[in-house]
RNA sequence: GGCUAGGUGGCAGAGUGGUCAUGCAGCGGACUGCAACUCCGUGUACGCCGGUUCGAUUCCGACCCUAGCCUCCA
């Protein structure tokens, strides 16, 4: 089945075709970096990162872009109250973003641009606005007209007239229409600007997305993703910019994803109830979070918990568990082509129930007869590439620490080989006094005839 | 107030006009010295009320409820 996509311009799943034949630009809003990024920033991350995963596999020539926003408002905040200087506070953030990310195995973007490398191509479009009379300057400032773009609110479906109904902003006496958007700004003294043919000035928040598109994808791509919030203003204001500096279509295809809820609600920086990447990771392996965020479909609203993070890690358990059975045996390269598991992913991105079949996959395994362990391995193993997860050596996997580490691993092959020796002098009560000992500690003992096997709970 | 999503079994979460999601947890069984893993079996789920239909969780309408956007936000 070929690859169908939701696109949220037309409200419907739609056949992925890309602008030219086998060639994907994919753009997704990457972070303004003033603060540690929690798990719903995280999430459209792992999902566009498995649709980059997807993508690179059926066609030859993807480039994928996700931006890093180092100049805005809150970063100029966050440095003041800080005492620290703007680009070193910016810089600080952005690695810790990218060592969180990694550590949720996304792969890295082929391009990572920068808003502030890219003033000279911003102040470019801005005059591009003007001349076409889609902008105007008034107070030191340049605003975009939205009532020059005819299909203005398209995107986010909804119209100027419902936009005022509902307006609850005070409006700036220097717009002309109280839903005009600002491209620039002037700065005062002390903050941060550039020169600027308006005079001293920094880009409002829209433009930087706009402009870099068109430098590193061009200046009609394929995908332009990123979370359900912003849709609008973001998007819409991105598509309004570029459409009318340019000329073109912008965006042929539209992607968003569903927040990430606690208790039910939005989990974000402004209610303060968000959970840190950062902080779960000391709880839980990068993988357990991956896999977490990828068991709801993207589209949908995902609850976070304690108990959604445990069920992952356990499912995640089951699946490295046929992996860790099948360990000697060599992994088969197969076609994963037209197999249950692509059609999901296929179809709009369902990694629900992709995964429900890699648990099919891995309980076939489980049964299978030796002539056709390596075959099912194979494709475990390149399904779960395929979603991010199951790389990682099972045996490791098990025994890697869960929460606090209260024994060792020589403590614990040290007890193993104690009650080995017990029950070969058939000292039973012994040899289960080890077991217990053990699981009061978190490690359970897995009996086989190769031997002892432990692992962590 | 305007607009947009959504309400599925203990939990998570797909999907569909008419025998099955799936996973986690639970229960019963096989296996095991005991366990664990694994395997087998096991659940009167689809917000409420009407309508269409031979048949609706799935289509239509009303209602209730929840969340989101309209302001920085993944």
């Amino acid at each position: 089945m070929a690859l169908q996509l939701y696109n949220t311009f037309s409200g419907q799943k739609e056949a992925f075709q890309p602008l030219v034949q086998d060639r994907v630009r994919m753009y997704v809003c990457g972070p303004t970096v003033y603060n540690r990024v929690h798990i719903g920033n995280a999430r459209p991350v792992v999902v566009f990162d498995t649709l980059y995963r997807l993508l690179k596999r059926n066609f030859s020539d993807v480039i994928y872009a996700r931006n890093i926003t180092d100049i805005d408002d809150k970063i100029m905040k966050a440095a003041r109250d800080n005492g620290e200087e703007i680009g070193v506070l910016s810089a600080r953030f952005a690695q810790a973003y990218f060592e969180d990310m990694a550590a949720l195995n996304n792969l890295e973007p082929d391009v990572i641009p920068y808003a502030t490398q890219h003033l000279p191509e911003m102040i470019d479009m801005i005059e591009r606005l003007l001349e076409k009379g889609h902008a105007y300057a008034a107070e030191g400032h340049v605003l975009f007209a939205v009532d020059s773009m005819a299909d203005y609110g398209k995107l986010s479906k909804r119209s100027l007239d419902d936009m005022l109904a509902g307006a609850r902003v005070e409006v700036a006496p220097y717009k002309k229409y109280a839903g005009d958007f600002v491209l620039w700004k002037p700065s005062k003294e002390d903050e941060p600007g550039w020169d600027s043919p308006w005079g001293r000035g920094r880009p409002g928040w829209h433009l930087e997305c706009s402009a870099m598109i068109k430098k590193h994808l061009g200046e009609t791509i394929d995908i332009h993703g990123g979370g359900r919030d912003l849709t609008f203003p973001h998007h819409e204001n991105e598509r309004a910019q570029s459409c009318c500096a340019n000329g073109v279509d912008f965006v042929r295809y539209w992607m968003h994803n569903g927040y990430v809820n606690i208790e039910g609600e939005k989990m974000s920086k402004s209610l303060g109830n968000f959970r840190m990447v950062n902080d779960l990771l000391k709880q839980y392996p990068g993988e357990v979070l991956r896999f977490a965020l990828l068991s709801a479909h993207y589209r949908s609203e995902l609850n976070f918990s304690s108990d959604l993070l445990d069920q992952a890690w356990r499912s995640l358990d089951s699946l490295y568990g046929a992996l860790r059975e099948t360990e000697s045996v060599a992994a088969a390269s197969v076609d994963l082509d037209g197999s249950a598991f692509m059609a999901a992913l296929e179809d709009d991105l369902n990694t629900p129930i992709a995964i429900s079949e890699l648990h099919q996959i891995a309980k076939d395994l489980n049964k299978a007869e030796a002539g056709d362990q390596a075959g099912l391995r194979g494709m475990l193993l390149q399904a779960g590439e395929m979603l991010g997860i199951l790389q990682q050596d099972p045996e490791s996997w098990f025994q890697q620490a869960r929460g606090d580490e209260s024994i060792s691993a020589e403590e614990i092959e040290q007890l193993i080989a104690e009650r080995a020796q017990s029950k070969k002098d058939k000292n039973y009560a012994r040899a289960d006094e080890i077991r217990e000992e053990l699981k009061a500690k978190g490690v359970v003992l897995e009996d086989s005839r190769e031997g002892t096997k432990w692992r962590r709970e």
